[in-house]
DNA sequence: GTGCACAGAACTGTATACAATTCTCTCGGG
DNA sequence: CCCGAGAGAATTGTATACAGTTCTGTGCAC
């Protein structure tokens, strides 16, 4: 871990995204812990930038719900999201909706397109229900395999507002997905049934049954996590 | 009309937002036309102040897909986003998800909230329909009820994470709306038995009937306002 | 008349200085 | 021992100067 970030790209404009960009992986991976201040100056410093982009970057984080104005003070002080079982439930249930939306457009897509989406979807859960099979879990590999599932057929099928909304919105809940992930492994079997049950409502074109069959698995995938967070407690709340 | 804005609040923090709520309502009037650029200094010097908080409000407006980078020139160029009939049905489709979602957590709502909601609902129903059927159609007063219901089961019933989506997405939605009531008031007839068929849902406590009669509310709008792009055409695109 | 090159203007990106607010820590009084 | 007042530090808000890039218009060559 060398503690001087690398060299800024010399891309007019980049800054603000490079900075954008370290401060949420910092974020989603727990690196900086909820409820955690962060400083305009210190960033800037460790970036070795001016505050100018830092404020850019702080802003949109701001705006996506990765930090918030600290509750307790009473200035402007961005602290880092707190992570709490109703705050997971109501984004979960967000993007069961978005989500849900995509998969409904999904079922528009011309036949070859959807087909092509169709024989990727059931690889990757194929490997998915592997990877869940295994006797060590790969907590990583099964994160990774069911966040590929879900992007798949919303990059294809949504919008470029719909993919807009998801690019913010999905990577907040990646932040609850890695808790649970490597708390409740083994609670996957289900999810590996429920991503079949939206590639079948996908093959048969019928919109209203991929939106539900998608929603439905983000609702029991918020059961689940709900508990996992009753048990362990919630972070960032003291 | 003065040319010279008003002197700004002295609160601190304050100069962004009444840069951002100035700049948004300009676009969502269409006084600032779609594909119209905004040149920072221009901005500041209008509103007095320096271009910082201006970057910041611009910034917002990016995100939130008011303004855009100018596609056809290379340079990062703020453009007031164009209007066109795709991006009209992609948004609609959303806030149909959004609103939708709001409506089934107000059939979750204790049964007092709930009441005086529906309550309101059904008032301003009343008035929508009293208005709907007017000789000489007032087109503000429609849209103003149109969007007052929707907003109330949004405020009552959404947590904070919904709301603030609601409150990013849905003035972008009211850039077309306003393009469409004034087209087509008479065509509005449709809209109150749908907030009817809302209410009743959220009466008897369907959550997926709620979500349903919102959703089918905001596709026949989408499909309404669809026909009266197609015929007066787009904006901004040229 | 058309196309290209170059100079100047216009605009945004970045850094930094300064202002204003508020947090915090210490000291004194009760 | 606890509480309040005040000074200093810390942090964000704002303005502005400067740098770099891209657009635009003019003039010249063909």
């Amino acid at each position: 871990m060398k503690s001087t970030a690398p060299a800024v790209t010399s891309v007019r404009g980049a800054r603000p995204m490079v900075v954008y960009h370290a401060l949420r992986a910092l974020i989603v991976r727990g690196q900086l812990a909820p409820g955690s201040r962060i400083v305009e100056t210190d960033v800037a410093s460790k970036l070795r930038v001016s505050r100018t982009p830092v404020r850019g970057a702080l802003q949109r984080l701001a705006h996506e719900g990765y930090i918030i104005d600290s509750p307790s003070l009473q200035q402007s002080r961005p602290t880092v999201a707190p992570l709490t079982r109703e705050d997971a439930m109501e984004l979960f249930s967000i993007v069961a909706e978005i989500e849900g939306l995509a998969a409904r457009c999904a079922t528009a897509l011309p036949a070859g397109k959807r087909d092509a989406l169709l024989g990727e979807l059931t690889t990757i859960n194929a490997r998915f229900e592997r990877a869940s099979r295994a006797k060590v879990p790969k907590h990583d590999l099964l994160y990774e395999l069911d966040e590929r599932f879900h992007r798949r057929y919303v990059e294809l099928a949504a919008g470029p507002r719909l993919r807009a909304l998801h690019d913010a919105v999905k990577p907040q809940a990646e932040r609850y997905e890695r808790l649970y992930v490597s708390l409740l492994s083994r609670g996957l079997a289900p999810s590996v049934q429920e991503h079949a049950a939206i590639i079948r409502a996908i093959r048969s074109a019928d919109p209203d049954a991929a939106q539900r069959a998608v929603q439905t698995n983000w609702r029991n995938a918020a059961v689940r996590l709900g508990q996992v967070i009753t048990n362990v407690g919630e972070r960032g709340q003291w």
